[in-house]
DNA sequence: CGACTTTGACCGGCGC
DNA sequence: GCGCCGGTCAAAGTCG
């Protein structure tokens, strides 16, 4: 496997962030400018007068000028810093990219003449391609196949990028890429061409999935990936905005909860199930494990919760099949963590191959595995101490030593403040029960919290109370330069997230639409979920939000997926379903 | 009455 | 081969 990092990608978002950070210095010089202009010109009116009244007024002037002058100070060490941030993540960048071609030269060196393998062969590195934004296909191919194309590719890495988290599989698949070859655009998860020898297809999957349609029968020999979710949720489910209908309910061994089984009802021949289970240890959480990839479009409040899973389940898959240096760079570069780096820093996103882990640094990880999927586990409850909390890291170690046919995944965007992923989601949860549905900024992927549960109504208070301003936003603040500092590949995504961020605050006066937005910028893959075929994972995009009413996706982490926004489509929360579910 | 949930039965995989 | 287990089916019940 290797890593692909779109190159100048960065380069040209600096640009763009710098153009939009000069545009809005711009902006900010021309009113500081315009501010002492027009005070001197105050001044100067400020003659003796017999007009009280217009002093007054003038004296209110003043106030508001000086207010808002602070808050352009404000906005303006803002921009500082995250040029700063830029900055450094760009010159991490370049050196990983250095890293890279290295890389890829030593590879062509060892291998002069190379002969397409069998499609049975996995020896052919998947490829993820961390290529924020690009949607090429077939760049590491062309390195691969011929030597003479690694400046071709670079030109390519160098050429055009949109921004956007891209990951992509290139195993020994042929159609992947192939908008045509591969009907469930959404297949992230089906998607990626893992194709194991040894590894059928069951045939009752085979059956299964032809019952379902002939999307995945395409691909039989692919394993479905899943992806867990462990959010607090006192709802029976988690109201990620999709429609479900519960379908069975058993007693799974070694939980007293019972596992409900969910199918998407969205459209007749959805794939996609879903398993809610609570925690036996702790009952407050709620594992929801996703499996499949809906292929349909998404409700607009259902597109959280698909691309966090689409991106999650696209870094499990290229880690699950892991097993080429390039990853082991990406591995070695980053900060390799060891489970107890992982309990002390939390934000942990380890992605475990065949043979070789790859772990990027994000706060508490926790892990599910299961002996017949590749699982990736979102941990979003966030135990709050490094040291008490039980180490579900470990755990997954334990259990993926156990089960080396299978990687499994720790994916947890938890800060050490438990409560930051939520929040962001009763935003969500906000907009979708207050707002029109075309107000709503983000995909909604609330945790079914009703809005009279006082824990939610915490969360409402902060999001809705601009003036107290959320801990958990500087610790997230904090978790995220870990990650990046740590790990120059996660760098690159978060650099495309700051500098999104900056060019849609620079280029926006309101922060609306930021996710919708910036995903039609990034990426333009069909409405579904996962959009993927050769693609893929469906970028996700981190972006920062502010727990604010007036702009209520700042301040906290969400995974946007872009270009899946539907306008025509129904808010999901306000379907039956949903209702039940919350109330459930 | 249609959509959904509940729940026992059924099926297939897997380990012994 | 047998039993356990996870997952699914489908009839019956429930709800709006």
């Amino acid at each position: 496997m290797e890593v692909l990092l779109k190159g100048s990608l960065v380069d040209e978002e600096e640009k763009r962030t710098k153009s939009v950070g000069d545009e809005e210095g711009g902006k900010i010089g021309k009113a500081s400018a315009a501010i002492p202009s027009e005070r001197s010109s105050m001044d100067t009116s400020s003659r003796p007068s017999s007009l009280n009244l217009e002093d007054s007024v003038k004296m209110s002037k003043v106030d508001q000028l000086e207010s808002t002058k602070a808050e352009m100070g404000e906005v303006r060490e803002e921009n500082e810093r995250l040029k700063t941030i830029l900055a450094r993540i760009v010159k991490d960048y370049q050196s990983l990219q250095t890293h890279f071609f290295d890389i890829v030269q030593q590879e062509q060196a060892k291998k002069p003449v190379e002969t397409p393998p069998a499609p049975n062969e996995v020896e052919e590195p998947e490829l993820v391609s961390l290529s924020l934004g690009t949607s090429s296909s077939g760049h590491k191919k062309e390195e691969k196949v011929s030597p003479d194309k690694t400046k071709e590719s670079h030109e390519q890495i160098e050429g055009g990028l949109t921004l956007g988290l891209d990951c992509k599989f290139e195993g020994s698949g042929t159609g992947t890429n192939e908008p045509g070859s591969n009907l469930s655009p959404g297949n992230s998860f089906e998607e990626p061409k893992e194709a194991k020898p040894g590894e059928p297809w069951p045939p009752s999957k085979i059956l299964k999935n032809l019952r379902n349609g002939d999307e995945v029968s395409q691909q039989p020999f692919v394993k479905k990936a899943r992806v867990s979710v462990r959010a607090r949720c006192d709802a029976p489910t988690m109201n990620d905005g999709c429609q479900w209908r519960k379908y069975g309910q058993k007693i799974a061994k070694g939980n007293p909860c019972p596992r409900a089984y969910y199918r998407c009802t969205v459209a007749p021949a959805c794939p996609v199930r879903k398993q809610v289970q609570r925690c036996a240890e702790d009952m407050s959480i709620l594992i929801t494990t996703y499996e499949g990839t809906h292929n349909h479009p998404l409700p607009y409040s259902a597109t959280a919760m698909a691309s966090t899973t689409s991106a999650a389940a696209c870094m499990l898959m290229s880690g699950s099949s892991a097993s080429r240096p390039t990853i082991g760079s990406l591995a070695t570069s980053s900060t390799v963590t060891t489970t107890t780096d992982a309990r002390l820093h939390g934000l942990n996103f380890s992605l475990s191959g065949n043979s070789r882990p790859c772990h990027f640094y994000l706060p508490n990880p926790s892990i599910s595995s299961t002996p017949c999927h590749p699982t990736i586990t979102l941990d979003l409850t966030a135990p709050p101490s490094s040291t008490s909390q039980p180490s579900h890291f470990s755990r997954f170690s334990s259990n993926f030593a156990s089960i080396p046919r299978y990687s499994s995944t720790g994916f947890s965007f938890s800060s050490p403040e438990s409560d930051t992923i939520p929040t962001s989601w009763s935003n969500s949860y906000l907009n979708h029960g207050n707002q029109p549905y075309n107000k709503s900024l983000v995909g909604s992927l609330n945790l079914g919290r009703q809005p009279q549960d006082p824990f939610y109504q915490s969360y409402l208070n902060k999001a809705t109370n601009p003036s107290a301003p959320s801990p958990s936003q500087n610790s997230l603040t904090d978790t995220i330069t870990k990650a990046i500092t740590s790990d120059p590949s996660f760098q690159s995504v978060i650099a495309a997230a700051i500098t999104s961020y900056v060019g849609a605050q620079g280029g926006r006066g309101e922060s609306s639409g930021h996710g919708l937005k910036w995903g039609e910028r990034f990426n333009s893959v069909p409405h579904y979920s996962g959009a993927a075929t050769g693609n893929a994972c469906a970028s996700s995009y981190l972006t920062r939000s502010t727990a604010s009413s007036s702009n209520p996706q700042q301040g906290n982490l969400m995974f946007l997926q872009p270009s899946m926004g539907f306008p025509g489509s129904k808010s999901a929360s306000a379907s039956p379903v949903e209702n039940r579910e919350n109330t459930n």
